[in-house]
DNA sequence: TTATTCGTATCTAATTTAGATACAAAAAGG
DNA sequence: CCTTTTTGTATCTAAATTAGATACGAATAA
């Protein structure tokens, strides 16, 4: 599962995509076609990370902080990371050569590798999604 | 969870450790600290990318069929997938412009940082994992 | 023929994920 | 000031995933 990361872009494209007006939790459900509450977890890690902001109340909902394009895939990746994008197995065994040392260095590769992730993330903004998202629609 | 790639990774380190000499999955268990069906269950997706053979029996156990400096972190990653990186969401709003579009762009995008994460991984060998730990565990 | 080891299947417990509901607090409008 | 809308958060549940555990036939060597 966990398709948090993928609807966190959705949230934000449907945000870049009607930049004018406010949007509630509850439109961005039917959207997604899931319930507003589950929807608003995620904006609790977008909010936490000062991607878009919210007002309760008539009239309320939610709006983006940046410009589409001042928001990359890596910010939002950032912004939902949870765990490790590969997690360690723990507890190997220390009276073994290598179950006693390659806990570090798996971390520091993966770690690498990860880097290396968010930098091909950041070459992508929301704005290109939404460009995306538009061009598909007129395709048909 | 999902400690799978991590410990397929160890498992070929200890492999490559142990070149000259067959090792079984009971061994490599007590190194990860897990059972051997566990270890066997990753060997299934080992066997099948040719990264490793095995034998039945006295003496038998696992082998490498390369070079540790041949197998790289991506054919690990790749004989260990078996979901996507960023999994989508489903049964999008089609009636939303956004809904109805944003899976074949976020499935385009989301395969695109997997390839740059493979290209990332491919720079790895599990004889640089080897390396490492040894020269950890000189350093004590 | 026996002991060892693999390959696979099955069961279970713990964790994660997402759907669902509820409700106090905030905000706007009359 | 009262009502309505919407957020923010908490809680509960069901489904899926993960890994631990056990078991057993098949393969292999001695």
């Amino acid at each position: 599962m966990n398709s948090q990361f993928a609807v966190a872009v959705h949230t934000l494209t449907a945000l870049a995509v009607s930049r004018d007006q406010r949007v509630t939790s509850e439109q961005i459900g039917e959207s997604v076609n899931t319930n507003p509450s589950f929807i608003r977890r995620v904006l609790k890690h977008l909010r936490a990370a000062h991607l878009v902001t919210s007002r309760s109340g008539v009239g309320g909902g939610l709006q983006l902080t940046k410009a589409p394009e001042d928001i990359s895939l890596q910010m939002v990746y950032t912004a939902m990371r949870t765990t490790d994008l590969f997690p360690l197995h723990a507890n190997t065994n220390p009276d073994c050569p290598v179950g006693n040392n390659i806990a570090p260095v798996l971390a520091h590769r993966f770690a690498d590798a990860e880097a290396d992730l968010l930098e091909s993330l950041a070459k992508v903004s929301i704005a290109d999604i939404a460009r995306d998202v538009l061009e598909r629609r007129q395709e048909i």
